[in-house]
DNA sequence: AATACGGGGGG
DNA sequence: CCCCCAGTATT
């Protein structure tokens, strides 16, 4: 183990990526950048966190803002409702946190969007704690360097790649050795690895595997994107955001280019939009954000 | 345990 | 075209 160890060290060393929130210690950073990272490549986080960070610089400016500017800010980072957690976390940590992250581990998983890897990030970046961060990428790297998988998601149980996690993990360490775990499994021991390059291979449980020519098969299988409701959804809020205040429902779906078949399908999809509070809709108008704006025409009042 | 949930990078 | 991504919530 302590071999392992300091060869994946030594290789964070020569390959550090310095990211803003790998070093500033603040737990609001770590957690826009651990939202902001979940499903998503690093190469498209930065820029996420870029932007939000500029229009909300803190917990409380985060809090304090509306929906319809969070999910601009948002922008096409996917998976919006990300957007409303992270919004939903500021508000709550103001309403019954004074104002901060909790540095508690069960605290943060009671917040939305924040499952068991963005709370240990927000602890071990934000806060020095240590808390093994795993990813898909540490699945991987355990998973086949200690346990001997070719695909770690479909072979070792979670439950033990968690214990050897923690276990592999030294006190003190933790702000270190989670992103050496993650990048090397990003950059190294991909899915389709490079044993090549790899600076534990000789001590990899998986190496004779590999070397016998094994392939890892595909972790999950992935539906169909085109013509999805995700795609429709995105486009949907897409047109939302894009656009300068409320909308006509039928200018909505004219802009998203929803073809006559599919406009019930699409209606009731911004339904569920609404449902997420991405979007509302009130007398066949609808907009960005939680809440119908100034320019929609109210209902008589009383 | 299985699905839903965006959008784009890279082979 | 296919695989995959610093996951989480819901069913």
């Amino acid at each position: 183990m302590g071999r392992i160890r300091s060869r994946l060290l030594e290789w964070y060393d020569a390959h550090l990526q310095d990211f803003p929130w790998r070093t500033a210690r603040d737990p609001y950073a770590a957690l826009v950048a651990a939202v902001a990272a979940q499903q998503t490549q690093m190469s498209r986080v930065l820029p996420t966190y870029e932007r939000w960070m500029t229009a909300f610089p803190t917990l409380r400016a985060a809090a304090e803002a509306d929906r319809a500017a969070v999910l601009r800010a948002w922008g096409r980072a996917g998976y919006p409702r990300r957007a409303v957690a992270l919004h939903e976390t500021a508000r709550r940590c103001v309403a019954q946190h004074d104002g901060r992250l909790p540095a508690d581990l069960d605290a943060l998983l009671a917040l939305p969007g924040v499952g068991p890897f963005t709370a240990a990030i927000v602890l071990c970046f934000g806060y020095g704690i240590d808390a093994p961060a795993v990813d898909t990428n540490i699945v991987r790297v355990i998973g086949r360097v200690v346990f001997g998988d070719l695909q770690p998601a479909a072979e070792t149980p979670r439950g033990a790649i968690d214990a050897a996690a923690a276990r592999l993990l030294r006190p003190g360490t933790a702000a270190r050795w989670n992103p050496a775990l993650m990048d090397y499994g990003a950059r190294v021991c991909t899915p389709r690895p490079k044993c090549g390059e790899c600076v534990v291979a000789s001590l990899c449980a998986a190496r004779p595997r590999f070397a016998a020519g094994a392939v890892a098969e595909p972790v999950r299988a992935q539906g169909r994107f085109d013509g999805s409701d995700r795609q429709w959804r995105g486009r949907l809020l897409r047109v939302l955001r894009e656009a300068d205040g409320p909308l006509r429902l039928g200018a909505l779906l004219k802009a998203a280019d929803v073809p006559a078949e599919e406009k019930p399908r699409v209606r009731a999809l911004l339904g569920t939009l609404c449902a997420d509070g991405l979007a509302w809709s009130d007398g066949g108008w609808c907009g960005l954000g939680s809440e119908a704006q100034a320019p929609a025409p109210r209902r008589p009042a009383r």
